[in-house]
DNA sequence: GCATTATACGGAGGATGCCTCCGTTTATCA
DNA sequence: TGATAAACGGAGGCATCCTCCGTATAATGC
């Protein structure tokens, strides 16, 4: 049994990379059906690549859906410096809407795979969304700025509740933004 | 400006009917991306015919789901007949969890368009679904079985949550209905 | 550096699905 | 029963799916 596992080769690295910018892009225009050799043709990569590392269509969404959340918790670690807490969940919660916006198609697919598989990793993220919410929150209450008996997860249901009660027209994130500002101006301590 | 319409032929009136029971089947079974060829193969009949009648695969999805709730409304308006006004109510929210049951394919399909169309459709059969539930909940309320502070919206409402709230194993549909009942011993009058 | 080789690449190809078009069939009506 | 509007069905052109395998190359040991 040998356990010496190579380093993996750079150019597979590389075209992963390029494969899930490429599918954030197309599966959002297009939605759940769209095709993977769109992806493949916009990521400068044959089509057998894309199969061999992402050997479903669902293993493609799941892994841009992985790779977007985990730019969420990075911008909650560097907001997590910046001056405000208060500031930093607004912001925080503003870019969890953008996400909504542009990945909509791409969570309606997850909804409706819904295997096993998926629920586990949508458990997996929504737990490290609301911790990484956590911390911005509970600075912001420490620091007087917030009142402190709203949990992460009641601001998070609160925000898909707003993103997901309209309908998405030309006008929604705005809307979306403006009632959420409204919303959080509500959470500061007076 | 001649309105003499024929008769729409019987063949054809007769070909609907069949595609949409075949569509209702293949796609239960296989989600939004089901082939709309094995529709037409399921149906015994040819995919041209499946194109006339349904020019999109949208238009499709909107016919079995107006047969389908229009099954459930036809449902109510027997229930009405019933002796027992609680009974009734019971027995047709029975039913529609298990549209919901067999159909969240299609139900997820629309919700992924969700069209203009598609959107007039749902509020016009929420709308007519409300009312057949309205009917029977009045006629329990009059007979003095349930209480009267509730309305057929709210309750439609809670069906729904109760069903989307949890995921869909093979323990599903009994679950839904336990807790279902729960809800609706609530509503009676004490 | 250079040879070796595990690893990754790319795209041809067969199967299937989408949708259109049009020649053939048939239900209806007089 | 004949005429005809209406409906049928499937061939065909194109796109996509996914597999398979010959070719290329990054990493490693010398």
């Amino acid at each position: 049994m040998n356990s010496t596992r190579r380093k993996p080769r750079s150019d597979a690295q590389r075209n992963r990379n390029r494969l899930i910018e490429a599918a954030k892009e197309v599966l959002g225009q297009g939605g759940p059906g769209a095709s993977l050799e769109a992806v493949a043709r916009s990521a400068g990569v044959g089509i057998g690549t894309l199969y061999r590392h992402f050997p479903t269509r669902e293993a493609l969404f799941q892994a841009v859906y992985r790779h977007e959340v985990e730019q969420l918790i990075n911008l909650a670690s560097e907001l997590e410096q910046t001056g405000d807490g208060a500031d930093a969940v607004r912001a925080w919660l503003h870019a969890v809407v953008g996400l909504v916006a542009t990945k909509r198609g791409l969570l309606g697919a997850l909804a409706v795979v819904a295997t096993d598989d998926s629920k586990a990793l949508f458990a997996e993220l929504s737990a490290r969304m609301k911790a990484a919410l956590g911390q911005l929150l509970a600075r912001a209450v420490a620091e007087g700025a917030m009142r402190g008996d709203v949990t992460a997860e009641d601001l998070l249901s609160a925000v898909y509740a707003l993103c997901y009660g309209r309908a998405p027209d030309p006008e929604w994130e705005a809307q979306v933004l403006r009632l959420l500002d409204i919303f959080v101006d509500g959470l500061h301590a007076r």
